[in-house]
RNA sequence: UGGGGUGUGGCCAAGUUGGUUAAGGCACGGGGUUUUGAUCCCCGCAUUCCCAGGUUCGAGUCCUGGCACCCCAGCCA
């Protein structure tokens, strides 16, 4: 029971209520998601905190979902979600609950509610009842079916439910307050009618609950102490109070709202997300430009780099956005630590060690990462015809540029220091390849004589590389804040967010790779293969992020 | 005066009973190490806490009055 750490405003709550000796002791969270798109990294936020909470209180964490709008929700949404949080590394357990499931309680519940005239069957139409309802700053005024006795609401909703209704001809509402300040206590309704079929319960039921009478009679059947929740429904907790009031529950969970994360430069809505992927502007809820989980997943970012930056930003109920920055910081920090090294050329310039004995070739010892020897190391082929990166050299370099030029020399990764003796060009002027010759002495990269080179860079070998495709991606928005741009959010997306490399070279020892793993090609950034499109003949390698590069800022 | 919220450096965020020089991260700038211009390591970065008054020996923390921004009028969640 570490009660001892502070933390943000909800430890903190939870702390006194565990100290007061409050819900027995017991801490008990969910994570209640609407299985109508996939889950995204505002959702990774709730995820963790929930998980979270429960973890660190010895308490648990349900996992529910709130599926009471048939025309949206679907049993794709529901695996993808179940396998968003197992993959960021958290467990229900045997507590896996559907808002459906609860449907025939809440329907005695709701018999409850009008016996006790608390609720009532409206026969406004839709547009009728918004008039009703009034505005924000006048108040609203009594449906003309307010007062129906309760025998006819009782037969009424009983009809309901029977199907002998067409779908908006009447609705449950809760009898509160048509004047209230709080728009959500202007009677809201409780139960529509919708002859759609349920995913999960069929077509046993056309009435079904709205979300505000579910949620917290759902939190009370599962004995939830605190159910977290974000600032927009600070309003309802008024009315997620009153239900919980009116009828015999078993517990009165306690609402909590907090802030719903922002990042800058993407949208972080289901339904923009949805309309990205409907409209194609992305291939797909996972395609790894989306915010998604299953897109930063193909990405390559790890799980507890998401994890360390749901951690990072904090919980408060300030309304902000957060800058990308420190999402990518997280990736490169978690990947930096746990992803082996390895030679990649992505944009190849040929290269011919003129003083290389023809046909040989050498095996030099690669380490697979620089700051921990247990990750072991490699051979890496060497010959005669190499690959470097043409962004490597320049014909007339400026004075801090380290890399190869005409007469200099430098150092390849792991092999030899090397000079250009030669630049040859074709017809139209563009450098096709670079005539060195090799320091025998300087094997695996250092000089006997103790002279240095200012640069050491990366090469594969031509005859020995593996060849593969390699998608670099950059933010999907343009502007920092897409919504902003007023008229169309899309407006503003990145037309270059996807650059596809066909075909970069590898190291031979990347043959090994397998879907999902993530390996630093050095100098140039982390690359995840592609658990999708790979083949074996040509695999896909994502970009997950590049490298710092303070050389690329100083230009 | 419809109701409900929020305001600490470029972006987040500690600071809770008023009491030394306002944590930390990201970003940014400078330096060192380095066979990745990476990593790592130093150093710098708010005389000031939305504004204005007030209380107090002392206020980011208390009081009063403003200002700015966010949410609410689904038979969505």
């Amino acid at each position: 029971m570490d009660t001892a750490a502070p933390g943000h405003f909800i430890r903190r709550i939870i702390s006194e209520d565990l100290a007061r000796g409050k819900n027995d002791g017991r801490v008990h969270t969910r994570f209640p998601p609407e299985p109508n798109g996939y889950l995204h990294l505002g959702h990774a936020k709730s995820i963790c905190l929930n998980f979270g909470i429960a973890g660190d209180y010895h308490g648990l964490c349900n996992l529910r979902f709130d599926d009471t709008n048939p025309e949206k929700e679907n049993e794709e949404y529901v695996e993808s979600i179940k396998a968003d949080v197992h993959w960021l590394g958290y467990d229900w357990k045997d507590r896996l609950y559907f808002a459906s499931d609860y449907f025939p309680q809440l329907y005695e519940f709701a018999l409850y509610l009008i016996r006790a005239g608390k609720a009532y069957v409206d026969s406004l139409s839709a547009e009728q009842i918004r008039e009703y309802r009034g505005t924000l700053k006048e108040p609203g005024k009594n449906s003309p079916w307010r007062d129906r006795s309760v025998e006819e609401n009782l037969e009424l909703f009983e009809a309901m439910k029977a199907g002998a209704f067409n779908e908006g001809e009447h609705v449950l509402r809760a009898r509160i307050d048509m004047a209230s300040p709080n728009m959500n206590l202007r009677d809201p309704t409780i139960y529509r009618i919708r002859k759609t079929i349920h995913h999960r319960t069929g077509d046993e039921w056309c009435i079904y609950p709205m979300y505000d009478y579910t949620h917290c009679i759902s939190d009370a059947l599962e004995g939830i102490t605190h159910s977290l929740c974000t600032l927009e429904f600070e309003d309802h907790r008024a009315l997620y109070d009153w239900f919980l009031d009116q009828l015999p529950v078993p517990c009165h969970p306690q609402q909590i709202e907090f802030a719903r994360l922002n990042l800058n430069y993407t949208v972080m809505s289901k339904r923009k997300l949805n309309q990205l992927v409907s409209e194609l502007r992305v291939d797909g809820w996972d395609d790894p430009r989306m915010p998604t989980i299953s897109g930063v997943r193909r990405r390559g970012f790890p799980p507890a780099a998401v994890r360390e930056f749901c951690e990072r930003i904090g919980v408060t109920r300030n309304d902000t956005v957060i800058d990308v920055g420190v999402l990518e910081n997280c990736v490169r920090e978690e990947l930096d630590r746990t992803s082996p090294r390895v030679l990649a050329v992505l944009d190849p310039l040929k290269v011919t060690i003129e003083n290389y004995p023809d046909g040989q070739v050498e095996m030099l010892e690669g380490i697979n990462h620089p700051n921990n020897p247990d990750m072991g190391k490699r051979e890496i082929p060497f010959s005669k015809t190499l690959y470097i990166e043409r962004d490597d050299f320049m014909e007339d370099p400026p004075k801090k540029f380290f890399r190869l030029g005409p007469g200099r020399e430098v150092r390849l990764r792991y092999a030899y220091f090397i000079t250009c003796n030669e630049v040859i060009k074709n017809a139209a002027g563009d450098v096709i390849e670079l005539r060195c010759s090799y320091d025998p002495q300087t094997r695996g990269g250092q000089a006997p004589d103790g002279r240095k080179v200012k640069g050491t860079i990366h090469w594969v070998s031509a005859q020995h590389a593996m060849q593969a495709e390699v998608r670099l991606y950059d933010r999907l928005f343009m502007d920092a804040d897409p919504e902003a741009a007023d008229g169309d959010w899309k407006a503003g997306l990145n037309p270059d967010s996807r650059q596809v490399i066909k075909a970069a070279l590898l190291e031979p020892s990347l043959n090994a790779a397998t879907p999902g793993a993530v390996y630093q090609f050095e100098r140039l950034g982390y690359f995840c293969m592609d658990g999708k499109d790979s083949i074996s003949e040509q695999p896909v390698f994502n970009r997950t992020i590049t490298l710092r590069d303070s050389w690329a800022k100083q230009k």
